[in-house]
RNA sequence: GGGCGCGUAGCUCAGCGGGAGAGCGCUCGCUUCACACGCGAGAGGUCGCUGGUUCGAAACCAGCCGUGCCCACCA
């Protein structure tokens, strides 16, 4: 049952000489949509099915180049898998991406002169969800552009009301079990986003700042103690002064006090481990509100707490007249001026140290001391550690399992709530009346001891506390629901290094806390594209390159192809060369499948191969390395070599060489079925990297009764090698490469046909007007003539008999002998190297007699 | 301060123990009846430097130089 392509379709194939995918691509992810073939039934279980997880993608932006990467690793893993015949579902949805969205809906409300204060918390969320409503789908539409297979039918959002569910639950059985506290702690303050952010929220940024020396003197007038610091406004904070307890320039001061100079306080002189004394004066200012390693002072020996910076990074009223409400820099410069004026500074320099800075505002981070909501981590990372450890999760590169497990290891509290209003708002009750504090889903209608009425706490969490979850959230757990059984455990999560903490791991610790099972075995950390200048690409440098744009101009697979081609291990700049070589690859695929096609023409023809020729037999032996190779480099996560393989398959063997071999044997019906299968094996085997083009093609040879080519399984093919076939093509490719050279060195047009005998072995049977064909040998002239020249081929060499120009014959000829020589005394001297022969394996000096030998033989025939 | 990468053809990158590779760019030649987004033939590299291991090193080891990233509480 095979299907005739109708004369009509031919025709029109017929008149498209090029591939241009603008013009198909919206119609073929139509097709996929409606086939519901991305919407697979929730049967079976996880471990016989196969599913990813998508990183849902922030509702603020666009398509960017790492999602175009992130997003065609996935596709290529799922229509692979897909096509294997696995039921495959692609976990898709978007991320609230809390602070991210909130900034971006403030930034509107400004510009229309109105504030996320003026509307008030309700009407801020209602803006939110309808600012959602209307962007939130774009992102959306260009996972689309991009080909890739998303289970769109079933799309997520983290703050979904059954999302949302789980969430709490999360948070409230966390707090049960004791890993959830809420305490006074220094915290990173962002004044940008006015809410507290994580350690992995900041980022330190070298910076040359002044380091002043300022003088305390002693409570008893009996002399100073000289401090250092960079943040001389900090102060007007100051607890103590702390020294190191084995200083012994210190050691009698220890005990006494100091007065803070502008303030008047009188500070103790404490002793304490962690004060370095070789490090300026060997004194230490202490500002337990405002310096982290000075609050572990603090708490340590029971220091004070003074705030005289405020949340919107302003001095406060305890600052004293004269510095409330300035801001810190203008504050600093106040108190330096006071210093100077009271002849308490000793001086100043310039000093470089790294500096913490908001990822999310960029603005400088306060250290401060805030109430907030803080997970212990300790506990749930053991068991996420031991995972990895034992090979459970595996890293591919594998170098990112161990920064993996050094962060876990030293894995500190995570500041889970946010000053913010766009989010998961905490389960937490307050009644103000009694100070009672209730952590529930569904809070008591009223506080239990007093009836007084309750407040919900009015924080947020952390995005990714929410995010943790996603790999069963999104299955619909906590119920245990088919798609949960089907999909859960996933089976990779694929992403870039920027999140292996923020995410990787938390899913990790989550999914085995709570879904009882790791959310997935493998973790593929993939390349970050850089600018083509090397710079990092961003909108904010002007460096961005939008893939939207580069699918535009060269079609989906083309994009996919380079992203696949410029992936790697390694950080890698954006090449459009790679995309460029891409759209040349579908369009080579599209000519060849069109000449294929219409050379069958209507005829038909049956789908399994009938090799006839040697050539029959060298494609199909060369189509199962070809498939062997793919099949292993794509389950190893190796997609540069997946797109390679493909391009030298596609280009080299199949267009430049089988193609051209059976050009003059159209119309054998052997020939059609053994056509007809190689193409069809091909657009199988192309399909995950470049899914537009081979679909398009597929209606041309698929069989009556088959679908789309997404939803068509390969099965697996038994690797049959024909080595005789390979051996035989080997040599007449390399004759042929040879005889063309030098007819380009002698000036001998490529068309003209030259008189010619074959003096070289492996030339029997087929072989030798295979040979002649392609090379336009003439092989039936005077079989005694003379010789005027011979081009050496694998196994000895071509005579050629007449009509030829020889002017830079003797010149070629010589400099090739020259070439053989040379490369017969190296492999001379190595055999002859005793310690070679002796050391080496047998079969390494095996292949180089082999060498050697075959050199020889073609050097003998150019004598 | 600790850790992880990377330095190979003009450019972007593969190769990671047995004859230096790809794509682009460059040169030359082709109206070869699928494709000029094509076909064919070429030129181009002391594989960062120095030492070591080995019969054999671009590849393994050590040191150095250059470069990028991550982590880290020295004012």
């Amino acid at each position: 049952m095979q299907a005739m392509a109708k004369a009509a379709d031919l025709d029109e194939l017929r008149a498209r000489k090029r591939f241009e995918p603008g013009a198909v691509e919206p119609a073929l992810m139509r097709q996929w949509l409606d086939s519901g073939l991305f919407h697979p039934a929730p049967e079976g279980d996880a471990s016989e099915n196969y599913s990813i997880a998508i990183p849902p993608p922030n509702i603020t932006g666009g398509l960017h180049m790492g999602h175009a990467l992130n997003g065609t690793i996935q596709d290529a893993l799922i229509r692979f898998q897909r096509m294997s015949g696995r039921r495959t579902r692609w976990i898709f949805g978007t991320d609230h991406a809390s602070i991210a969205t909130q900034r971006q809906v403030e930034k509107e409300l400004i510009s229309l002169g109105t504030s996320r204060e003026e509307l008030g918390r309700e009407g801020f969320l209602e803006r939110t969800w309808s600012w959602r409503e209307r962007y939130g789908a774009t992102i959306v539409e260009q996972y689309k552009r991009l080909g890739a297979s998303c289970d769109y039918g079933d799309e997520r959002f983290t703050m979904d009301a059954a999302y949302a569910q789980a969430v709490s639950l999360v948070f409230v059985e966390l707090f049960e079990r004791g890993y959830i506290h809420r305490d006074h702690y220094m915290v990173n303050w962002d004044p940008g986003s006015g809410s507290a952010i994580s350690d992995l929220e900041v980022e330190e940024r070298e910076e040359t700042d002044t380091l002043y020396r300022i003088a305390y003197p002693l409570a008893d007038g009996s002399g100073e103690i000289v401090v250092a610091t960079v943040r001389p406004e900090t102060m007007l904070a100051d607890s103590a002064i702390a020294v190191n307890p084995g200083d012994e320039r210190y050691a009698a001061l220890v005990g006494r006090e100091a007065i803070l100079p502008l303030v008047g306080r009188r500070l103790p002189v404490i002793a304490d481990e962690y004060v370095k004394t070789d490090f300026g004066s060997g004194a230490l200012k202490v500002t337990p509100g405002h310096d982290p390693n000075d609050f572990e002072i603090g708490r340590r020996h029971g220091l004070e707490q003074h705030s005289v910076i405020g949340e919107d990074g302003r001095m406060t009223a305890e600052a004293g007249e004269g510095f409330a409400g300035l801001t810190v820099l203008e504050a600093r410069a106040a108190v330096v001026a006071g210093l100077e004026r009271d002849g308490a500074l000793r001086g100043s320099e310039p000093y470089t140290h790294s500096v913490p800075y908001s990822h999310r505002s960029g603005e400088r981070i306060e250290p401060l001391i805030s109430l907030q909501w803080f997970m212990r981590m300790d506990e749930l990372a053991a068991p996420a550690i031991a995972a990895v450890r034992d090979g459970r999760v595996r890293f591919h590169p594998e170098r990112w399992a161990s920064v993996y497990l050094d962060w876990m290891e030293n894995i500190r509290p995570w500041c889970v709530s946010r000053q913010l209003w766009w989010g998961h708002r905490l389960p937490v009750y307050y009644c103000d009346a009694c100070e009672e504090t209730y952590v529930a889903r569904e809070p008591p209608a009223s506080c239990g001891a007093c009836r007084g009425p309750l407040r919900q706490d009015d924080d947020v969490l952390d995005t990714w506390f929410s995010s943790a979850l996603w790999p069963f959230a999104t299955l619909g757990w906590p119920e245990r629901t088919d798609a949960l059984r089907a999909f859960y455990p996933t089976d990779v999560v694929v992403t870039g290094r920027d999140i292996i903490f923020l995410w990787v791991a938390r899913m990790i610790m989550m999914g085995i806390e709570f879904a009882g099972a790791i959310p997935f075995s493998d973790v593929y950390v993939h390349t970050v594209i850089q600018a083509p200048d090397g710079r990092r690409m961003s909108k904010s440098l002007g460096t961005g390159i939008d893939p939207l744009v580069e699918i535009d101009r060269s079609g989906a697979d083309a994009v996919r192809f380079g992203m696949l081609a410029m992936s790697s291990t390694q950080d890698v700049r954006y090449s459009v060369e790679k995309i460029e070589q891409g759209e040349r690859l579908a369009n080579k695929l599209f000519n060849a499948a069109r000449f294929v096609i219409l050379g069958i023409g209507e005829r038909g023809g049956a789908a399994a191969p009938r090799p006839s020729a040697i050539e029959d037999r060298w494609i199909l032996s060369r189509l199962g390395r070809f498939e062997a190779e793919l099949d292993e480099r794509i389950v190893a996560y190796d997609f540069p070599r997946v797109a390679l393989t493909l391009y030298d398959f596609v280009y080299g063997e199949l267009c430049d060489w089988y193609i051209e071999l059976v050009k003059t044997r159209l119309g054998d019906p052997d020939l059609d079925a053994t056509l007809r299968h190689v193409l069809r094996r091909t657009l199988m085997l192309a399909h995950p990297v470049m899914p537009f083009v081979t679909e398009e093609l597929w209606r041309y040879v698929r069989v009556d009764g088959e679908g789309l080519l997404a939803g068509a399984t390969r099965e697996a093919a038994e690797l049959a090698l024909d080595e005789e076939a390979e051996a035989a093509l080997g040599r007449v490719m390399s004759a042929t490469q040879a005889i063309r050279n030098w007819r380009e060195q002698v000036a001998v047009k490529p068309g003209v046909a030259l008189s010619a005998r074959i003096e070289a072995a492996g030339y029997e049977q087929e072989t030798g007007p295979l040979l002649a064909r392609i090379a336009r040998l003439s092989l039936d002239g005077d079989g005694d003539a003379i010789a005027v020249a011979h081009v050496a081929i694998p196994g000895g060499a071509v005579a050629i008999l007449e009509g030829v120009d020889l002017g830079a014959h003797s010149e070629r000829q010589a400099r090739e002998r020259d070439r053989l020589q040379a490369e017969i005394d190296r492999l001379r001297a190595k055999l002859a190297n005793d310690a070679f022969v002796r050391n080496a394996p047998p079969a390494v000096v095996e292949g180089e007699r082999a060498k050697l030998a075959a050199l020889e033989a073609e050097l003998e025939e150019l004598r």
